[in-house]
RNA sequence: UGGGGCGUCGUCAAGCGGUAAGACACGGGUCUUUGGAACCCGCAUUCGCAGGUUCGAAUCCUGCCGCCCCAGCCA
């Protein structure tokens, strides 16, 4: 039996941690893991990594994981963040029940520690201003220089903290910091800063604090706190392990947590940096937030991907600690998967040509039968209008098909999905642009339903929607945003991200035709137009009984790469040939 | 001789001294009322390089090479 299908998940370096130190009883054979983000900005696919990490080996070996925001920087911290990132978390289908926390709840247990540290004489306040600090903190190769007021004495430090607290000193005026090792090689231990003044209102404690504590202080202890067994972050948090454990070693917590440091997640063809995605939005280039081209959790909510889908994703990636980039086709390959189960069946037509099928009766209808969806028989069938006139795939003829085009042309016989087969008698022009106005066919009676009794085959089928049944709508075709595989790497060369932007990111058809049933539908619902990809109903943008599609993902398009393949070797026969001519 | 990490297929990634899993991508085929789905086949004689230890090395040792992170009172 493969690992599959025993529901195995494959090994990874954080996985056999957690099963060894549940072996030796190391957390008295406890997981409790958390996910930690600062309330600063949207949630994207790389955080889903570390959530679906963080929840996943929680509930793999029934420990738990705690939601806690790292709130201990408020001039970048809002409300409306931590809405949004709960929002986010609760769609990709993990709860943390009781175990919703705040660095900010622990701000008075923060400032003990911090006098500890301080009466243990292994903290001291510093009146050096930030650009000393950096002078004296040394280079990669020199060592620093200690702090001139490094040697005060623990009275004395116990009292300009307190002042410091009380609000006696202005922003940057002193701070507290670790006496630790100006000559350590780690500059994470060059007597690092514990806390900085900062008169600026918290989203939580509003003016209660003017100092608020650093990371490495605050994270650490939270993990404590909070009985962490397990506390994941990412690689470049490595060189902050050391001073992680050196505060919890000095102030002899019950609790010390292991941190374990995995590389973040990088897709092709994407950037998942909060200040690159800022400039998308800031700019204009995308929508917002919520962009369903952009790689936020929103975004791809709106974009009409299953949390399934993202899950899935997630754990097939694996976690190490080599930097990569995973290809954003196996995402997209996890969204098809998971919608090809999920999505109901149903026929659009997006760039639509009219078709009269001219033996057809005029003024007459009839109802044909339809499957929902071929991969559930549960999904039941519909019944969907038929008539003379109807709308084709403007693609999906041609006048003068390559050989392996099965579908309609001239002379040509293909089958209407669930209808009959049509056989292309000729085509109507506009007189003056040569555009295709109108497409004429016969249509043979005895195939109703798509067989025919002759045991007559047809190459192609195709999608249509009954002319006077169906209905107008905006559908919005996504593509990539960019149009290189690693629009970081590639900018690295003196330009930048945005000049790799795909221009056709986004295309709206602004006049497909689509059956009837869909009318009503809802909105974030998916469906499958058959043939074409998986579309969802916009959220914003639909209206009772007009809704908006936007393109999730298209199908696996084996004739896209046909036709490709097609004109690359015709571009090199070309090419060849004026070579050629050119001697 | 700053410190810390990482190098296994095009891309992810297992592997923990017994003779290179799996997935995506790619190529070929079967089937098909979606050129979808499903199914089958192929795809690293070799693990950054060079030595060494061993009956046996991707795994251990030594030395190189390459890439990433760190000098916020951000997280």
């Amino acid at each position: 039996m493969s690992k599959k299908e025993k529901g195995e998940k494959p090994s990874n370096f954080i996985r056999n941690i957690i099963i060894e130190d549940i072996k030796s009883n190391r957390h008295g054979g406890k997981v409790i893991t958390r996910f930690p983000p600062e309330p600063n900005g949207y949630l994207h696919i790389g955080h889903a990594k570390s959530i679906v990490m963080n929840f996943g080996f929680a509930l793999e070996f029934n420990g738990r994981c705690h939601l806690r925001f790292d709130d201990t920087n408020p001039t970048k911290e809002e409300q409306e963040y931590v809405d949004a990132i709960k929002e986010d978390v609760h769609w990709l289908g993990y709860d943390w029940g009781e175990h919703l926390y705040y660095a900010s709840d622990y701000f008075d247990k923060f400032y003990e520690y911090a006098e500890k540290l301080i009466i243990m004489d292994k903290a001291f306040v510093c009146d050096l201003s930030p650009e000393e600090i950096r002078a004296y903190r040394g280079t990669l190769t020199e060592p620093g220089k200690e702090s001139p007021y490094r040697n005060r004495t623990v009275e004395e430090n116990l009292d300009l903290f307190r002042r410091m607290r009380a609000g006696e000193f202005k922003d940057g005026e002193r701070v507290l910091r670790a006496k630790i090792d100006m000559a350590a090689g780690n500059l994470n231990m060059r007597d690092p800063v514990v806390y900085r003044i900062m008169h600026v209102p918290h989203h939580r404690t509003g003016d209660k604090w003017c100092i608020y504590p650093m990371y490495d202080f605050a994270h650490c202890l939270s993990d404590s706190i909070e009985g962490i067994t397990h506390s994941l972050c990412s690689l470049e948090f490595e060189d902050h392990r050391p001073l992680y454990d050196w505060f919890l070693d000095q102030l002899q917590v019950e609790c010390h947590p292991q941190q374990i440091e995995f590389a973040r997640l990088n897709l092709t063809y994407t950037i998942l940096s909060k200040r690159k995605l800022i400039r998308l939005v800031e700019e204009g280039v995308v929508a917002g937030w919520d962009d369903p081209r952009m790689p936020t959790i929103s975004g791809m909510r709106r974009r009409g991907i299953p949390p399934a889908a993202i899950r899935n994703f997630c754990e097939r990636i694996g976690v190490a600690k080599k930097e990569s980039v995973v290809d954003v086709a196996l995402l997209e390959h996890c969204i098809r998967e998971e919608l090809n189960r999920a999505a109901p069946r149903v026929m659009g037509v997006l760039d639509p040509v009219k078709v009269v099928i001219e033996n057809y009766p005029e003024g007459v209808e009839e109802e044909l039968e339809a499957i929902n969806n071929p991969e559930d028989p549960s999904f039941g069938i519909r019944n969907v209008p038929f008539s003379r006139e109807i709308f084709i795939e403007r693609s999906d003829f041609m006048e003068d098909p390559p050989k392996k085009f099965f579908r309609l042309a001239p002379g040509r016989e293909v089958r209407l999905r669930y209808a009959y087969f049509i056989k292309c008698t000729g085509v109507i022009k506009d007189q003056e642009t040569g555009e295709i106005k109108e497409i004429r066919c016969t249509y043979d009676p005895a195939t109703r339903g798509g067989d025919s009794p002759d045991g007559r085959k047809v190459r192609g089928t195709i999608h249509w929607v009954s002319a006077s049944h169906a209905f107008h709508a905006k559908v919005r075709l996504y593509d990539r945003l960019f149009d290189h595989p690693y629009p970081d790497r590639a900018a690295k060369n003196g330009g930048s991200f945005m000049d790799f932007l795909n221009p056709n990111s986004l295309k709206t058809m602004g006049s497909c035709m689509l059956e009837p049933s869909l009318k009503d539908a809802q909105p974030g619902k998916v469906y499958q137009f058959e043939r074409m990809g998986y579309f969802c109903v916009d959220k914003h943008d639909s209206t009772s009984g007009s809704p908006v599609f936007n393109r999730t993902v298209t199908l696996r398009d084996t004739w896209a790469k046909i036709e490709k393949r097609f004109r690359q070797q015709q571009g090199q026969k070309s090419r060849k040939k004026r070579r050629r001519n050119r001697k």
